[in-house]
DNA sequence: TCAATAACGGAACGTAGTGTATCGTAATAG
DNA sequence: CTATTACGATACACTACGTTCCGTTATTGA
């Protein structure tokens, strides 16, 4: 859900201004001023921004800092470099509600809805991809890369446990394929035909999916 | 074998490079020193390299003069600027043979074997994540792109067909979700997770899609 | 045989981003 | 009120980029 950024997007120097209520949350033992809060968010803010529209290897920290309306000595002063700025703000992006319908068929059609919203809402459809395309040649992003996408996968791998703890699906099924073969369609046209992502195709794809998985009992 | 399939999209400094006089096609009517067809075959080689061991977005011309043993102006004499260099580099992978058994399983099984096995052996699995990943980003790149991977998907829409002319599936089954299906465990495993493949996957992976598909009779 | 021609590899631009440092100013603690 | 720290801005040396120029080399046609 997140009107965030668009406010961001004209005012570059909004964000400097408002130096005012630097409410710090920190600030205990130390004297001195305190770091400003809302300029923390605005550089989070506009490397989200950023991340979508020029992607990861494009993104530049004075590119981040002209857009917050930031000075780079305020970027460097919280981040080493950029990889870890951009993981903290991917970080921020909303991650996605469990659904336990006591129906395997509900579960997967109800989250794979809410994905697909995600993707959408958050343009993560765009920053997610250019990521997973400079996994294989940093090593270092893989790694920061890792439980995130595990934490996407887990959703789907938990419903099918529970459905096979209620007797719907076969011992026999490979989980973590069927949790892939659920999502496989969704990474293709996003991956591989750079397609858009609609909540028409959750219907179909179950359908298809679950018949393979289901026939084995 | 071998056949560099996937027609290009890029008859544009194709014709350009009319010049070409490799060993003797006496660029008609041309005078001066003839353009080195092994220079050519060595920028192209090196942009393949490179390609895989730094990615689309990291790599650039001055590595591949490098690499290719070649001077930059070389490089800028026949190819404008690295996206088409990239993309006809990209187009010299090879493609995939075809195979028509009669039998749906097997047709799957035996092309997602060589699909792997060329994403394995010509490191199509580097290089593929990371031009998917610009895509979002780079319309140019994406355009030149589409039709190479439109062939990628081309052979299991086709597998499926021949399978509904010889009545093995219903009319019901929406063929291109069910090539999206079949080939959608690879996708999440390449992009999603940054997973290896292996031929392994292949087995389980049609046997599960299979039933859902079959099932609609 | 030799001048004209064009591609060659290498080197020299100007540009852009990096990470650090320094400036005067602003905000907080004691 | 003073010490301290963060702030935005700017300057810095450094690196690597894309592009262009340069002297050299290979080929052609007179």
């Amino acid at each position: 859900m997140g009107e965030r950024a668009m406010a961001q997007a004209e005012g570059a120097h909004k964000a400097a201004r408002a130096t005012r209520s630097g409410r710090s949350s920190v600030a205990a033992g130390s004297t001195g001023r305190p770091r400003s809060e809302e300029a923390h968010q605005a550089i989070l803010d506009a490397t989200l921004d950023l991340l979508v529209e020029v992607g990861f290897s494009a993104l530049t920290v004075e590119g981040v800092a002209q857009r917050a309306g930031v000075g780079k000595a305020t970027i460097y002063r919280r981040w080493p470099s950029k990889l870890p700025l951009v993981v903290e703000a991917f970080g921020q992006l909303p991650g996605f509600e469990e659904v336990d319908s006591g129906s395997l068929e509900t579960d997967l059609k109800e989250t794979l809805k809410t994905y697909l919203a995600n993707f959408n809402a958050s343009s993560l459809g765009a920053v997610f991809p250019s990521l997973a395309g400079e996994r294989a040649h940093n090593p270092e992003l893989s790694k920061l890369l890792e439980p995130v996408a595990k934490a996407r996968r887990e959703p789907f791998v938990r419903i099918f446990e529970r459905a096979r703890e209620r007797g719907e699906i076969s011992d026999e099924v490979d989980i973590g394929l069927a949790a892939d073969l659920v999502v496989g369609p969704i990474s293709v046209t996003l991956f591989f035909r750079g397609g858009t992502l609609s909540p028409k195709m959750v219907g179909p794809i179950v359908d298809l999916a679950l018949g393979g998985i289901l026939a084995k009992r």
